[in-house]
DNA sequence: GCAAATTATTTTAAGCATAAAATATTTCGA
DNA sequence: TCGAAATATTTTATGCTTAAAATAATTTGC
């Protein structure tokens, strides 16, 4: 086995390097809540002034909207990483509301099918347009060439972090 | 007035450049958000399990941690970037608990002045230590040389959107 | 075949978050 | 000075979020 040259054992650091990368995680953290936070609440807020909607509830739509068939209940927690419990009543208002359908499984009697209706992939389209062109208006300055590449940083991280939660 | 060179109007660019930018845009913030979900998930689930503790709880104190002699209870909904009405009830808890105090100000009757207590200062630094560490093993694995490029792309995207939030 | 484990979903209790309205106090302007 | 605007904070109504417990149906192992 190689040794892992990108990525030497901690106690192969010397403490002022130990301090340093510690203290830029830290600010790292910060910053992905800050900037997470700012556009999140300039969404939600454009969601509920021009839709009167919730960003949950458009999430719940987006999944749906790729799945012409529709998915199962249990997909819902899974793909947009809430809770179970968390889904119930939303799902129940959106039926209500009358943008999906919950349909028991004949097969599985536990099991409920959701699928958007006509009405509801119409909605969804109407606002994921303007939740696009917002999120353009937002990121209208930040450099287009620089774009992928702080993705690609962000995936990464991403995949860090989902390993070591993995792990344990 | 100069023309602006670097952000040449939207019109400049063909469709396929535009598409592209709008994908990449979209494709950025569902990065962005589901890395701040990842962490901010472990960190809350830590807190609970380990101090009976909420992150707002957590945030608040922060606050209150670098400012020795207080803080007048209005700076803390503009720091946390949260509501004012949000805070009244966390605030009240962690007078409750001991953690903070909360003195009405003799100048103006409408102010008060909240500070952390000894022994709320002794419980943050516990937690901020825990916090850190597990900040540290969750990032653990991600390249320590990339740190502070990624922090600075965070740093550009957040002045950028508060740009565009601060014109309009 | 049937009890026990598993799976899908809902319910409950507690806390966070917002917007909008209400309350209380201070400041400002004619 | 006195009424109106401004400021600080709380209250209210609504909705999201979680964890843990409850319910209901299916599958598994003997």
């Amino acid at each position: 086995m190689a040794l892992a040259k990108e990525s030497p054992p901690v106690s192969s650091k010397n403490g002022a390097d130990q301090e340093a990368e510690y203290r830029a995680q830290t600010r790292l953290w910060l910053r992905l809540l800050a900037c997470t936070t700012l556009i999140e609440g300039e969404l939600r807020r454009r969601f509920r002034e021009e839709f009167d909607f919730t960003m949950p509830r458009f999430d719940v739509l987006a999944q749906l909207d790729r799945e012409p068939s529709g998915l199962v209940l249990g997909e819902l927690p899974k793909r947009l990483m809430v809770s179970a419990g968390n889904l119930t009543p939303i799902v129940d208002r959106l039926v209500e509301d009358g943008y999906i359908t919950r349909t028991p499984s004949t097969l599985d009697r536990r099991v409920q099918i959701v699928c958007m209706t006509v009405e509801g992939r119409k909605a969804f389209r109407r606002m994921a347009k303007s939740h696009g062109s917002w999120l353009a208006e937002l990121l209208a300055e930040f450099p287009a060439d620089k774009l992928n590449g702080l993705i690609g940083e962000l995936d990464e991280l991403k995949s860090v972090v989902k390993d070591s939660l993995e792990k344990p």
